[in-house]
DNA sequence: TTGTAAGCGTTATCAT
DNA sequence: ATGATAACGCTTACAA
């Protein structure tokens, strides 16, 4: 038996799917079914011309009803400019940008704007990519990464692309930037010295890392406002599970009653060096804190007091200057967002 | 001290660099620099095209000296195509998914072609997202997500896109596929019929997931080839570490000897509710088995015992297929890759 | 307010 | 093998 020519097509589609595969309508083909002008078809689509509401609610009606869409590549290529705007990313092992690429990407969507992903590779720079937001008349870019060189972020904001940045800055007025604050680290100084804790480390990403840098800067400098004593420090090569065990295991030899980590990542791999590993008890023997609050923060096994990193609150920051960027308004370019405290079961009392 | 007149700029850029904020240079002004036609410079950078090699060399010399790159925008209008790859994703909270996307992403942009990224949330359908194909021309979608109904794959494949599958297969010759082989959990159960134990269960992922009936579907057929209890099975809203958690509580109750999981993530979450939170020993009480092998699986204090899933090698089928439907080429379109179980800490035989 | 026409920077079809 | 020239589907002066 055969399908063809009694059983109809196997996928039933309605008629405008069934009409898909061939050309797309053009303004040109519209304008001439609707009887209006080629160039009254673009202004409907476009705000801040001159099209009466009458007649442009009738050429969108219109559209609508025939599957009329314009072309954004021809309205780039007219306009010399795209609404694509590139994403840059280059940590997908970080739960905390992945998290901000997932939200960012579902809300541009919402805006008729679309994400061109650049993954950056270790070793990938500037150059090449600067070629490719040219050849795409690239105009924004959102830069979701600690790891991509501020040099590279300068070539593009000197090439004339707008840039954003998650998560960093650089001073510069033309250069937007949304970030959690990462001094709220000053606030677990304060939680252990409540819950009687005084003997401290600190375990760090890479020393390049401008994020580590800062939230250890504020635990240390409230940590000595407050009398306690920073007895041990480590740094890592990355921000990995491995690298908060290895440092949690060095960090030891000085007999601390508290870690805060840099990352919740760490934080983790340290509870591993501890508990799951060691054999110690946390918060018994070693209270722990992290910073991010990553979902992992929260499951039951884990339980981990961190400081909350607000990336919903984040990324409406960056949709926000984005906005603002394209409509060419004025206004606060840096955004700084807060977290707090989030006290959980890896921190208490040390066990007498 | 002002820094404008006597300073210069505050960033050193060299002479090209300086340029950049300039138009980019185009063919035809190429052309006229180096005493060409505009269609002699457009020729020397499209393949198959009838150039002297000696011309085409000059030119693409002269045009890597000057700065020259062919505008993307233009050259899809023109082609009525572009060489932008769709890449749909809804699943940013599976790590396999989220290490698809980085590798793929990367990989393509070796070869000079740019994912835009449609990140679906549980609510949007294909409709919407088929208007955004068209509109920008592209050709071909990768589907990295088990979430997007078939029924939206079916339109865009209809309307005429090239489709290609991550991970699951919908049975039509015009769509493309690339998975790991969900047989291998039938790995399993020889491993566990070896370290002697007999009762067996299983936690699924949601019961609408292919992958997670899949895997139950070829373990349990091994278990009941070898003469082993099925004792008991858990499915779960979603792969969530929760949702481990909670799975093997329930299935706790029918007092298995072993467990396996759809999915690493809720193997990890039934660790969780063993061990971690539960008290009891794995694997001297219960034994346990994941399947993708993440990253997570390795940590030190997890060393889950899993079955690989080729990631790699997915994202290299899914490359090479890319190429293969760009090029017209014909050949296999369903590429099934194979993992292996690899045996770690948390299988063993039942303490006395 | 609306229509006409000249680009935008390519590719592709002609001649030569 | 190379050079004119007409699309490609828009946006945007300029005219009406």
């Amino acid at each position: 038996m055969t399908t063809g020519d009694d059983a109809g097509p196997i996928i039933q589609l309605g008629a405008s799917e069934r009409l898909g595969a061939r050309p797309a309508l053009t303004a040109r083909e519209l304008a001439d079914l609707i009887g209006v002008s080629q160039s009254t078809v673009s202004r409907a689509f476009s705000k801040g011309t001159s099209v009466s509401p009458k007649t442009r609610a009738f050429v969108l009606e219109q559209a609508e009803k025939l599957g009329y869409r314009p072309n954004v590549i021809a309205s780039f290529l007219s306009r010399r400019a795209s609404s694509i705007v590139g994403v840059v990313t280059a940590d997908f092992t970080s739960p905390v940008y992945i998290d901000m690429l997932d939200r960012l990407s579902v809300r541009m969507q919402e805006l008729d704007i679309h994400p061109l992903l650049f993954n950056l590779q270790a070793g990938a720079e500037a150059g090449d990519q600067l070629a490719v937001l040219r050849q795409y008349n690239i105009e924004t870019v959102i830069v979701i990464s600690g790891r991509i060189s501020h040099m590279s972020v300068a070539r593009w904001a000197a090439d004339g692309r707008k840039v954003i940045l998650m998560n960093r800055d650089i001073p510069d007025a033309a250069i937007g930037s949304v970030r959690c604050d990462n001094s709220a680290s000053s606030l677990v100084a304060d939680h252990l010295w409540e819950i009687g804790l005084r003997r401290v480390a600190f375990v760090g990403g890479p020393e390049s890392s401008a994020v580590s840098a800062e939230r250890e800067q504020a635990f240390v400098r409230r940590v000595a406002e407050l009398g306690m004593i920073l007895c041990g420090r480590e740094g890592g090569r990355e921000y990995s599970h491995q690298s908060g065990f290895d440092g949690t295991r060095a960090v030891m030899a000085s007999r601390p009653e508290a870690i805060l980590y840099a990352t919740d990542r760490l934080a983790i791999g340290g509870l591993d060096a501890l508990s799951w590993s060691g054999g110690l008890s946390v918060p018994g023997d070693v209270s722990i804190v992290g910073f991010d609050n990553i979902d992992m923060a929260c499951w039951p096994g884990i339980q981990l007091t961190t400081v909350h990193h607000d990336v919903p609150r984040i990324v409406d920051g960056a949709i926000e200057l984005l906005q603002q960027i394209q409509n060419g308004r004025e206004g606060p370019r840096k955004h700084l967002v807060k977290g707090g405290l989030v006290v959980r079961a890896t921190t208490g009392p040390a066990k007498a």
